[in-house]
RNA sequence: GGCGACAUAGCCAAGUGGCUAAGGCACGAGUCUGCAAAACUCUGAUCCCCGGUUCGAAUCCGGGUGUCGCCUCCA
């Protein structure tokens, strides 16, 4: 079936053909790790899992390399400021190196609660200084680059055409207005793409310029280009990316290379906090973390990011998230009673929901649209086991661990156990007042307790 | 100032010229239950406004209105 990606290079739904038939080379852009990740980086490494998934659903292997920024950017604009991982450093009275560590374990944990793969290529932007350092020389040594008293800055003017991903009309962006320009800039967008360190700078390294760091962009073309070649097929991030570290990706991807790296660049949306930027001046940056303290399962989250086509602004509330926890306890239940049905289902039906779910996928990743073909086949009437081997393929691309009965988190206390086992006793004996009067006390002390065919069951609230 | 996105039932949302406008959550009704909860079943919209193109538009074009985002680090 074939494969269609909208790509932000040529502003089209294009089919996708991969440079060699077998196996796709995807590059991400990987976290800065000097911060938590939030629900909103999340949402992008949920949509770029699914389009993994999507891919090996349709036969592809898959060779995905992810960077892991652990140097830093700058912190202001104009090319100065203090280092945002010296900042955190300073802050949390560490070695940049330990912050770096640190979050990155809270990323991958991360990607392990939301079911997200772990890409077949992670690597360190410390660990390829001196591949970086090769290509800003590369740069150099074909015209493309200059150096100031400050920096190695990339030429602009060099290029046949600038933005090629955005469309900033930088004759009409009043370059500057808000920023200092540094007079020895040959062109106001000139971005550094290697910086000259300051005495007092913790993280720098030796270079034809002395003491020194990478800019922001070169760690992504130089580990790129190591690890899947000058071409490869896919690039994904963020849609913030687009106008300035993709477009500067792909200026030193021309100059060293003559090439644009990708074919097809993909883009995640922005996830909206109550209908608006989340910001930390706004008190609504969420993460992970916060969702498993309030007792969501992360996987809600993951389903609560199917609600909308990843190209699209998704806003983030906790009805959703409730909307969608109470979803994916229903879908869990509706493959139970499918694996526990006895009824037959023709090979055709089968077929027909199978074409119809790999065909949303296969467009753009319309997760909406099969969610709601999975919704068809999980409310079937006639329940077959043969529908619960289809959801699980579903699975598949969804990951949502469907196939797993979502387990009771904690201990119950002994003092609510006697008391259930109290009411146990009085409905029993059908004293039904009395039964009732327990099960008030029980949901005081904070618990829930049901009565279910196959028992009681008690949850915390 | 420049660039762009979006506007579909109470909420989220698919749909890109043509059968009865997917699906989820909530509400309501029902089944079940001592009651309740859970679970299961059923139930709802003519698509922001105005004009145009067309045999035919939520879907295309023009004009409004509204919401949001980007142009600075940012997924």
């Amino acid at each position: 079936m074939d494969l269609y990606f909208y790509n932000t290079l040529t502003k089209t739904k294009d089919k996708f053909k991969p440079i060699n038939d077998k196996e796709v080379r995807i590059y991400s852009c990987g976290p800065t790790v000097y911060k938590d990740a939030t629900i909103g980086n999340m949402r992008t490494n949920i949509f770029q899992d699914v389009l993994r998934r999507t891919l090996r659903y349709n036969g592809y292997k898959i060779k995905h390399a992810m960077n892991i920024t652990d140097v830093g950017h700058l912190v202001s604009d104009g090319d100065e400021g203090e280092d945002k991982m010296l900042k955190s450093a300073r802050e949390e009275n560490k070695t940049p190196y330990e912050i770096a560590k640190y979050y990155t374990e809270l990323f991958f944990n991360d990607l392990k609660a939301l079911n997200i793969e772990t890409p077949e290529i992670v690597c360190k932007a410390t660990d390829h200084i001196q591949d970086m350092l090769k290509y800003v020389e590369e740069l150099v040594e074909k015209g493309y680059a200059y150096e100031t008293s400050t920096a190695i800055y990339f030429d602009i003017s060099k290029l046949d055409k600038y933005p090629i991903l955005s469309n900033l009309n930088l004759e009409e962006q009043k370059a500057g207005a808000r920023v200092n320009v540094d007079p020895e800039k040959r062109n106001p967008y000139d971005f550094a793409l290697w910086i000259k360190a300051p005495e007092n700078h913790l993280m720098k390294w030796d270079s034809p310029w002395g003491k020194s760091y990478p800019g922001w962009h070169i760690e992504c073309s130089a580990m790129g280009r190591k690890y899947l070649g000058e071409q490869f097929d896919i690039h994904t991030g963020g849609i913030d990316l687009v106008p300035t570290h993709h477009e500067n990706e792909i200026a030193q991807s021309k100059g060293a290379c003559g090439k644009i790296p990708a074919n097809y660049w993909l883009h995640g949306e922005y996830l909206l906090i109550n209908g608006g930027k989340m910001s930390k001046s706004l008190g609504n940056v969420y993460l992970i973390k916060d969702f498993i303290e309030k007792g969501y399962d992360p996987l809600a989250y993951r389903l609560f990011s199917y609600s909308c086509h990843y190209r699209n602004k998704l806003n983030f509330t906790w009805d959703g998230l409730l909307a969608s926890a109470k979803s994916l306890e229903r879908l869990k239940n509706g493959y139970q009673m499918h694996l526990a049905g006895k009824e037959e289902i023709s090979e055709e039906i089968i077929v027909e929901y199978e074409e119809r779910f790999h065909k949303a996928i296969n467009d753009d990743l319309n997760m909406p649209l099969a969610m709601g073909v999975v919704w068809e086949v999980v409310r079937s009437e006639k329940k077959s086991p043969k529908l619960a081997k289809l959801l699980e393929k579903f699975d598949s691309v969804l990951g949502l661990k469907i196939t797993e009965k979502t387990e009771v988190q904690e201990e119950i206390p002994k003092e609510i156990l006697e008391l259930v086992e109290e009411r146990k006793e009085a409905r029993k004996n059908k004293d039904w007042a009395k039964s009732d009067e327990l099960r008030d006390i029980i949901n005081k002390k904070g618990y829930n307790v049901k009565d279910t065919k196959d028992g009681i069951e008690i949850t915390k609230k």
